[in-house]
DNA sequence: TACTGTGAACCTATTCACAGCA
DNA sequence: TGCTGTGAATAGGTTCACAGTA
């Protein structure tokens, strides 16, 4: 088996979820190679790290694939709630509140927090809403282990320094800001502008 | 000088960004570690890596190393305008009509679509709204080369298709579905949902 | 002196090639 | 036969080590 390489494994969460959209029930290292445009060898290499070897001449069960996949990384497990919560209940922030994307997964929103008061009482959702200063009470209280970072840029690095003092395991940044972080959190990039930028990187710029 | 890595490229991104938001004059390979965590070493073979050569004993200019590598990357360049669209109209994909979002960067949203005309109708924005049906024509008229999707994931591969066949660069994903992409495309997956998975498989899944 | 710039060394990730198996 | 599983080979990325420089 061995260990599951950095790149492997955000490969291997985007199969679990490929394997979910498929109807099929039995599914070839080629078969994922075309809908992924990773190769078929490092497919299989991939599963091989997870010690998967359920594979046959007519490659894999989709869903014995999927369950073993997710146990390996740690996702999709039913029976664990992972407490999040949002901060910055901006647009963005407030977009997110609608918890039915969350639904069908591990992944629970307990908890939003605004630094403007006003937001926190005008705004309605299905979990209780918080004034900023009350950030570190109620992360420990809840047992909250992931934020969604909506913020305005200008608060980004302060919000940060707070959970990463309270701790907090990984932040999913919607900001632009490159936080700085300490106590082994980390960070997914996902603001609008940031992902924007990496195509450009990637692409060579898409002048037209 | 020679190439840039894909890795490069990302933390180069995150580079321009972090100098940006700099108030210092200089900045030294230690400094950008302490902020980031990439070892300095990394940081200078990075920033060779896109032949810039002016650093000095106290460390780099931190504007003309911005500009170095945004020249590199093809990106900041305040010139140049990349046209984008917005497809799905929903919760996030209003919550990004909010175009203060791309203001100062060199990405301008000139048209957003929604299979659903009632939403097209409905919504205010300061660019125009247009059913999906309109979606190849008005990409071509308008030369634009990204796209943000935020549909329902029902409707994303289909999408993702047609704007594949009409010559888009490059996707930002916001749905929860894993794209299969044809004519180069490249997509930078941005989903909350995956987004935290990727938090989980890198942390180990963070229970409590 | 305190840093950068850079080849060489090392380590990580991907592809190759093929034995093994239903 | 048509696939997987996997060690070996190759390619890619990161760190080391130190010469060069203001």
């Amino acid at each position: 088996m061995g260990t599951i390489s950095e790149p492997s494994k955000k490969r291997l969460v985007l199969l679990a979820q490929l394997l979910l959209q498929q109807n099929n029930g039995r599914i070839t290292s080629a078969a994922i190679n075309r809908l992924t445009g990773w190769s078929d060898s490092l497919i299989r290499h991939d599963i091989s790290s997870i010690g998967f070897k359920g594979g046959f001449s007519n490659g894999y069960n989709v869903s014995e694939l999927r369950e073993a996949v997710c146990t390996a990384l740690h996702i999709g497990d039913q029976d664990t709630r992972l407490n999040c919560c949002i901060v910055g209940l901006g647009r963005l922030g407030a977009a997110l509140l609608d918890d039915s994307i969350f639904s069908g997964t591990e992944y629970e929103i307990v908890a939003g927090f605004d630094p403007n008061v006003n937001r926190t009482e005008i705004l309605r959702s299905t979990f209780p809403l918080y004034p900023a200063s009350r950030l570190e009470s109620v992360i420990q209280a809840e047992h909250i282990v992931y934020t969604i970072l909506t913020v305005v840029d200008k608060d980004a690095q302060q919000i940060a320094d707070r959970l990463a003092d309270c701790g907090i395991r990984g932040i999913v940044n919607y900001t632009n800001v490159v936080l700085s972080l300490t106590n082994g959190v980390v960070v997914e990039n996902v603001s609008p502008v940031t992902a924007l930028k990496n195509l450009s990187a990637r692409t060579g710029g898409s002048r037209i």
